[in-house]
DNA sequence: TTTATATATTTGTGTATACAATATTTGTAT
DNA sequence: ATACAAATATTGTATACACAAATATATAAA
């Protein structure tokens, strides 16, 4: 194997490897307060709509993991009574979900928390190298 | 929330989604061959061994995913004849693995395919951007 | 030698996930 | 209107996973 494709592999290699160690530390954050990170991300998500409704196909689109089982995510989160779903009545094929109060309060509760684990990860990095990072990744990400 | 607890949110957020992405890519790859990537990365573990056998802390400790069970993804590799288990002679708590000829032939078989796909994840990334990419990285993978 | 402790792997079990199949509603063409 | 296709969400099902408990072996201590 020549240079060219070794990078290549050491790199994407990388990428699983840093991902799966984001996702570990975060995990380990949220699992106190019974939550998983992709269940976190629905949250922000839904708290970034600022009160508009998000139909379930909208959330997949925006989730970080495109797993094909958004309904039974949202159906956990309804469970803990973090969002509430209700039939679209524009089109009853769709529905709306909303974040609760109690969604809202456990974000707070959850936000500098986040943000310690974020820092955590990045640690290893110059705040320039950060922003290097994230250049180049958003490059690789931009149809996703 | 300022700047600097930004940067660092959306640096994590995009190292997950693109370790997501080359996660999908890579299976896509690897399906027709009904093995998953981390299958996939314990072949290549054995591989690297060159014929020295592996016990199964050694293989866990060089996995991409930090997963708990990798005595059951050693079965499914068994059941389909690409690795080989035995039971350690020295140390029978121990058990040491091997990849077989045929392991090593599917192996082989996919080398071009997954080189493919690598590149074509990295394909919005320059070779030095990727060079770069992968250095920062490493950073932050350093431990794991 | 017996007991306790550490190491290495396997197994049990509940949950999460991927993928396909199935409703249900809407839009469109005949 | 009726039939057909598309859009949207839910459910079935097999597999994968995380985590804890159990098993088996080895090492150390009393």
């Amino acid at each position: 194997m020549d240079g060219y494709l070794e990078i290549a592999k050491n790199t994407v290699v990388g990428m699983l490897k840093a991902g799966n160690k984001a996702e570990q530390y975060l995990n380990g954050t949220l699992k106190p307060f019974d939550i998983s990170l992709q269940q976190f991300n629905v949250l922000r998500i839904l708290r970034g709509r600022k009160g508009k409704a998000a139909n379930l196909n909208t959330v997949q689109q925006r989730m970080i993991h495109k797993m094909s089982n958004t309904s039974r995510l949202i159906d956990k989160l309804i469970e803990k009574k973090l969002v509430e779903r209700e039939i679209c009545p524009d089109n009853r094929r769709k529905i709306e979900i909303f974040i609760t109060n109690r969604g809202l309060n456990l974000l707070d509760d959850l936000d500098n928390k986040i943000q310690m684990t974020e820092a955590e990860i990045l640690k290893p990095l110059s705040i320039d190298d950060q922003k290097i990072l994230r250049n180049l990744i958003n490059k690789i990400t931009l149809n996703n």
